[in-house]
RNA sequence: CGGGGUGUAGCGCAGUGGCUAGCGCGCAUGGUUUGGGACCAUGAGGUCGGUGGUUCAAAUCCACUCACCCCGACCA
């Protein structure tokens, strides 16, 4: 490709709007351009890198069993009303009205129309399993998308579901897709690490999230020190240390003025944030839960949400909190009536503690459970931290940020159950398909791809993944030497299957230097009466500072040899 | 949806009631330059987000509205 005929132009500027360092370079180096909020256009560069990621993951799914096939994005509501996801998909769903007032949804996303096709395809356990997978784009109103392509309302994603006979069965095509899925951020260049993820509310059995580490990521992994313990925050389990217990004591009350907060409390008081216990209060679908965890420790919302099984859940608001009769600061798990109580089980672990009295200014010693009080549900809720003890082999757990780059979930028979997608076994027996899903979304994987690779000057692009090999740049466009030498070197390499980007404009050095640092293509040639007297060129790896010469005879395969094996020759 | 912010040329910005709305980058033409964002000359490019209002006079003041960005609750 020439440069100078390329369509979209490289900016000095950082664009106004964009924040993070995917976002900057990708505008800046023309790869993509926004149209509404998270709403983007891809130029033709930023195009090239997702096809070649297309093209890793179209291979790698075909390689584990997949078949690609493409369904719409116009969804009968219908079919939504029929899986029951209608309410907590809510209004991130895309919902538009046909001519005849009929709604249709814009797919965010495809398990209903993949079941209700498998429910009319697949009725023996002869035809199972099967792993139909599509590369298109889903829409989602997300309340709001960020960091240019990092979370946006139109996105191109793969997805593939599973469908098989048994748990073994699932299994299996679990196993198969989690290889896949490693398979393919190797190589495209980028490791991810494998997490344990939250399965939510509905249905749902394991989930796994695949993430790519880099400090600007949203996402919190929380993984052990010394075992392969991964998760992510929303699902992380720790060994809660306890307090030795001793023999309760009679409760009292004790005076604390002004004191609200936890920490306050413990050092007006002079012990511990373990011997406390806080209370929170959630709105959980609009009733009030009250929620007693030790005071050392937070309430995990996620777990919490999936605990109580509610779609809205969030920190009761002063009015609500008050309506139900409560002191906020004060508020004691004893004498509470009429509102469910949920506790993290870290009360059990411990005794005598500082707890709200339920009036003003006035806390309670040695409150012990279960003596002193009752609770509805019993569970773990607490948010897991770094320092905190790995369940798995009581190793430190340590976290990290990261970015989700993929998604493989068990999902069971729910959806299959709803939309009559059974088979009958081997015994005649009718029986639901049980099903897994499976997304990667691209651009995401683009932008973090780019967010863990980049310096000062711009993009670096993994080999597999960069939208040309070459960055092919001839300095003195005046000299016919060397314009000469480039449109040949051009010529020889491109029919040699290499990719090239020829910067053919008549721009000085630095313009030259700058747009192909920012642009990030892995290897830059320089043609230029320096090493042409020399017969050679210059040949810069762009991750490295140092540059070496190769000679123009034999140049072609020498590169080719460069780019296939990565070194320097 | 709550909180904060921004809308003026393709991009980045200046312009607090007054005459023809400016600057830098980019773009076009000509010339001089060429190893890390060169220089000179000439030129094109604007419903000042929109609507309504106040005023002799509005980019500027007021009201409403729309769009976009950032921080929180959701997700690939």
């Amino acid at each position: 490709m020439r440069f100078s005929r390329l369509l979209g132009r490289t900016l000095k500027e950082v664009p106004a709007d964009a924040d993070c360092a995917s976002h900057q370079y990708l505008v800046r180096a023309g790869m993509i351009q926004q149209v509404a909020a998270g709403v983007y256009s891809y130029m033709p560069m930023g195009w090239r890198v997702l096809q070649k990621i297309e093209q890793i993951i179209r291979e790698e799914m075909d390689k584990a069993g997949g078949q690609e096939l493409m369904m719409p994005s116009l969804q009968p509501l219908e079919l939504w009303e029929k899986s029951g996801r209608l309410p907590s998909f809510d209004k991130t769903l895309f919902v538009l009205t046909d001519r005849k007032d009929h709604k249709l949804a814009v797919g965010p996303t495809h398990e209903e129309v993949i079941t209700d096709l498998v429910s009319r395809t697949v009725q023996s356990y002869r035809d199972l399993p099967q792993m139909p997978y599509q590369i298109q784009n889903k829409f989602r109103d997300e309340p709001r998308p960020r960091g240019g392509l990092l979370r946006v309302r139109e996105f191109f994603m793969k997805d593939l579901y599973s469908f098989d006979v048994d748990e073994d069965g699932l299994n299996e095509s679990y196993a198969k897709m989690v290889q896949a899925y490693k398979n393919v951020y190797a190589r495209c260049g980028l490791p991810a690490v494998m997490v344990e993820a939250d399965s939510g509310a509905i249905g749902g059995k394991a989930s796994h999230e695949f993430m790519l580490l880099t400090e600007s990521g949203e996402d919190e992994i929380i993984y052990c020190s010394k075992c392969d313990y991964a998760a992510n925050t929303e699902k992380a389990v720790s060994v809660k240390k306890g307090a030795t217990a001793a023999d309760p004591l009679p409760v009292e009350e004790v005076s604390t003025p002004g004191i609200t907060s936890i920490d306050d409390l413990a050092a007006f008081l002079k012990v511990r944030a373990d011997q406390t216990l806080k209370a929170v209060f959630y709105a959980a679908d609009g009733e009030i839960v009250f929620v007693v965890i030790r005071g050392d420790l937070g309430v995990n919302e996620t777990k919490l949400k999936n605990l109580l099984k509610c779609i809205d859940l969030h920190m009761g608001t002063e009015a609500e909190v008050k309506a139900a009769g409560l002191v906020a600061g004060y508020a004691s798990p004893m004498s509470i009536k009429g509102i469910k109580v949920v506790a993290d089980d870290s009360i059990k672990l411990g005794s005598n503690f500082i707890a709200g009295a339920n009036k003003p200014d006035t806390h309670l010693r040695n409150v012990n459970y279960p003596r002193d009080f009752k609770v509805d549900v019993m569970a773990d809720i607490a948010v897991t931290r770094a320092g905190d003890t790995c369940p798995r082999c009581n190793g430190e757990l340590l976290s990290r940020k990261g970015i989700e780059v993929g998604h493989v979930f068990k999902l069971g028979t729910f959806l299959s159950e709803r939309f009559n997608a059974y088979f009958l076994d081997k015994d005649g027996v009718t029986k639901p398909i049980i099903m897994g899903t499976y997304g990667i979304g691209l651009g995401r994987l683009l932008a973090a791809a780019i967010e863990q690779n980049h310096d000062d000057k711009g993009i670096i692009w993994p080999l597999p993944i960069a939208p040309y090999h070459v960055y092919l740049c001839p300095l003195k466009t005046d000299d016919k030497n060397v314009t000469q030498a480039a449109e040949k070197i051009y010529e020889d390499l491109t029919r040699a299957g290499i990719e090239v980007l020829f910067d053919d404009r008549d721009e000085s050095p630095g313009v030259k230097f700058n747009d192909a640092d920012l642009i990030g293509i892995p290897l830059r040639i320089v043609v230029s009466p320096r090493t042409l007297k020399d017969n050679a060129v210059e040949v810069k790896w762009r991750k490295d500072k140092q540059a070496w010469t190769l000679p123009l005879t034999g140049l072609t395969e020498a590169v080719k040899n460069v780019v296939c094996t990565g070194g320097t020759c």
